[in-house]
DNA sequence: ATGAAAGCGCTAACAG
DNA sequence: CTGTTAGCGCTTTCAT
């Protein structure tokens, strides 16, 4: 029970393997009657080229790497689509490496190992917080990399991310133009936008409007609702902060229900922005007003970006900044 | 610049290319000394065996692909950890497809196609409503298939699922036993489970009790929020069931909201039950009582299959049939 | 215990 | 336009 090879569909057609080579990589030299009767022979034997013989062949695997953590799988669902979706129509596979809570070796230099031995022809990263490691390993190795939501580039190195600089700022200057500087950033470990940078962009706007942000507003949280909201309830019974920015809509949803039962009004007590606008933001209720990020497209990007490196084509742009939008709902009044 | 190969590390060792494959491939034949003057070779020069040669020699690809269609993503987090952790495990690369939402050619066909040439070792499928089609070909190319959520097997199949039939049946009898008939199921397009069981399951209970349940109880429904919601409002005003049984959490949620605003009361004149028991039914307020599917397991059982399919080892269940467990929080009283 | 050589299925010059 | 031939990097007999 072999699988057919280009031998036996040369034999079937009644010429050369070359021919045969030809014809399944669309060379345009071949006869139209000899294509014809290869294409035939093609079909009846149901013939499917071996990729990774070609790959030896071509010392290409037409392979794309995307390594994540898993933590932040949830919230990338319509960006998974758009890797998956612009791979496809670019004809490349697309290997899946999750990091993230293992416990054993060091998780990183193992998967990434693991992707040069496979010879992926580039690899798709995460922002996360081990990405220069990361990076740096990438490049040690000279694999065409695109990271997703941290800006680096260089030769072999793209990114698409969006400016969290920006959104933090933004957001910030708002509240503080209304004479609200009471603000408190919720920091999630993994996000799919430097917090570090919005972080940066919230004490710019404090700086701008002369005054400072003091680091003990920033909290770091856990992405477990089940650890959130208790700590959160605690948190609100020591602090009464006007506005809570959210690195992501599911700590921002816990502190809105904390909020509410805490016996604060949201958002006449305490006004609550998400970021990524998920699902969760639109289910919640109220629903939460929060930056959204145009998941899909970063994917397909990234995926673009890899191949244009592979193609030798010009890019003109290796730090594709992404524009985002705030979605407006009920945990805002004064934005 | 490049890669270092096999013979490059038998010149660096003096030794030939054969010893230095049987060093990377543990053969226990090579003798110590000269395994140890291979091993500071492979060191020296980075070497990284190439998992395509490989593949071609051996015809063996050691990697599994793994299928889903993107709506059903976001549900299985865990599910894709659950894979993505035992594929490292047991040293497999793991392919990624999508399927879904692409509108040109026949997906299925298209990414079969693309799996076989890739020469997988094997294939993860999950249930969806093509699973049937899908199944027959990988049948015809007979490559070994695990699928997620539908009972199903031969040869070269095996499935790990969870028994809807006795879902919707036990739930079901639950209320039937307490007096309460008017039961209505949510019919989401594609799940985990087979909600075409979970619906016998519960037509079976009704039998039982010498009822009739009526088709019109089932409401197939999309899974965006801002589609349902609307959809249960209209509802609502003609029909007020007692107990909705939903196949996923997010339209549970959406009709537990809709409920509310219908001003009936959660759990008092209407009990609602998820089903996957994802973050949704624990974030909704109140809480939503769900049906919780092991899916990390079954990810990492999926895998488990496939790879003892793949080294013959023998299998004595080729449907494993994993345990549910439902998690009661505030949308129920009765149950 | 180690080496020589054939072969996995395909691509890519090079001839003709 | 088509065929011949030499690899791609590794595994695997078969000798030694």
């Amino acid at each position: 029970m072999k699988k057919t090879t280009i031998y036996d569909v040369a034999e079937e057609a009644e010429v050369s393997l070359a021919t045969v080579s030809r014809v399944i990589n669309n060379s345009n030299v071949v006869k139209k009657e000899t294509r014809e009767r290869v294409l035939a022979a093609i079909a009846r034997l149901d013939f499917k080229p071996n990729q990774v013989a070609r790959g030896l062949a071509t010392s290409k695997s037409t392979t794309i790497a995307v390594i994540f953590p898993q933590s932040i799988f949830a919230r990338v669902k319509d960006m998974i689509s758009g890797i998956g979706d612009t791979g496809r129509t670019l004809d490349y596979n697309l290997m899946m490496y999750t990091t993230d809570e293992l416990g054993d070796e060091d998780p990183v230099d193992d998967v990434i190992e693991r992707v040069v031995k496979a010879r992926a022809d580039g690899v798709i990263l995460f922002n996360n917080d081990k990405i220069i490691q990361e990076l740096e390993l990438m490049k040690k190795y000279n694999m065409p990399t695109a990271v997703i939501g941290y800006k680096a580039s260089d030769e072999h190195l793209c990114s698409v991310f969006v400016d969290a600089h920006n959104i933090g700022y933004t957001l910030t200057k708002n509240y503080l133009d209304k004479g609200i500087d009471d603000i408190v950033f919720l920091k999630p470990r993994q996000n799919l936008l430097s917090l570090d940078d919005a972080i940066s962009g919230i004490k710019d706007a404090f700086k701008d409007a002369g005054k400072k942000f003091d680091d003990k507003k920033v909290l770091s949280v856990s992405t477990h609702f089940s650890q959130n909201y208790p700590f959160f309830m605690d948190y609100l019974k020591e602090n009464k902060p006007r506005v809570v920015i959210a690195g992501y809509d599911k700590e921002a949803v816990s502190m809105m229900y904390a909020a509410q039962d805490s016996h604060l009004s949201v958002p006449d007590d305490i006004e609550i922005i998400g970021m990524v606008d998920t699902t969760y933001a639109k289910m919640a209720r109220p629903s939460l007003t929060s930056v959204y990020l145009p998941v899909y497209d970063m994917g397909a990007i990234a995926v673009r970006l890899i191949t244009k490196m592979l193609n030798g084509e010009g890019i003109d742009n290796r730090e594709v900044n992404m524009q985002y939008s705030i979605n407006i709902r009920n945990t805002t009044k004064l934005l």
